[in-house]
DNA sequence: ATGTCGATTTGCT
DNA sequence: GCAAATCGACATA
């Protein structure tokens, strides 16, 4: 039940923590008091200036990227399709802007609560499975943009799960098309034949 | 099962 | 104006 410390973020290199993301868990205590949450089984590395999928490509700094620049260890929380907030894992140290996209979660802690949120009937891959899917029923919004991850909101814990290396599949990112070669870069990394990601292997 | 399309904010041109 | 780190509704098969 370790809460993932400042030190875990600060490293340096995102593509690494993307992968050791898997088997981790993300919690949420939001609106209301019920803790929320499950595993992570999909995350995607963005390795800010060099990254052309990044927002923060070439270190351009907007109201939005703004976040991605502080030292590790804070949520990143964008509007996208203007409609869906995506959660973000902000690491390395400030001015850097990296980050990890959490893009699925088994659901675990609070389930009910989460189907709620998502008004599902079932619980399947609908209800976390998609980065605006988890956000939703972890009840993450722009509020949460910036918000430390080492606070009492939004969180992520390590749970002793090991997530051996064959059991990890890495593959390119989803929806950056745009990003010339740096969209075919295997910077997605999920856990292998998990029904709660959000394609099937 | 697969395809198209609309919602709606942010940011670039 | 247009495209975007997406999702769900609806169509057709």
């Amino acid at each position: 039940m370790a809460k993932l410390d400042l030190a875990f973020y600060r490293r340096p290199d995102v593509v690494a923590i993307a992968r050791d993301l898997l088997g981790k868990y993300v919690l949420t205590r939001l609106g209301g008091g019920e803790v929320t949450g499950g595993r992570i089984v999909e995350t995607e590395a963005y390795a800010g200036p060099e990254d052309r999928a990044s927002h923060a490509h070439g270190n351009r700094r907007t109201a939005r990227t703004e976040t991605m620049f502080r030292a590790g260890g804070v949520a990143y929380v964008y509007l996208c399709y203007g409609m869906h907030c995506l959660l973000n894992v902000v690491t390395n140290r400030e001015g850097i802007p990296h980050a990890v996209l959490i893009r699925a979660v088994e659901p675990l802690v609070g389930a009910g609560a989460m189907m709620a949120r998502r008004r599902a009937r079932r619980m399947d891959r609908r209800v976390a499975g998609g980065p605006g899917m988890l956000t939703e029923a972890l009840g993450i919004g722009l509020e949460c943009n910036g918000c430390r991850l080492t606070g009492a909101k939004v969180w992520l814990e390590d749970r002793g799960e090991i997530v051996p290396p064959r059991a990890v599949v890495a593959g390119p990112r989803i929806g950056v098309h745009y990003a010339g070669p740096d969209a075919a870069l295997p910077w997605r990394f999920r856990i292998r034949r998990s029904p709660w990601t959000s394609l099937p292997d």
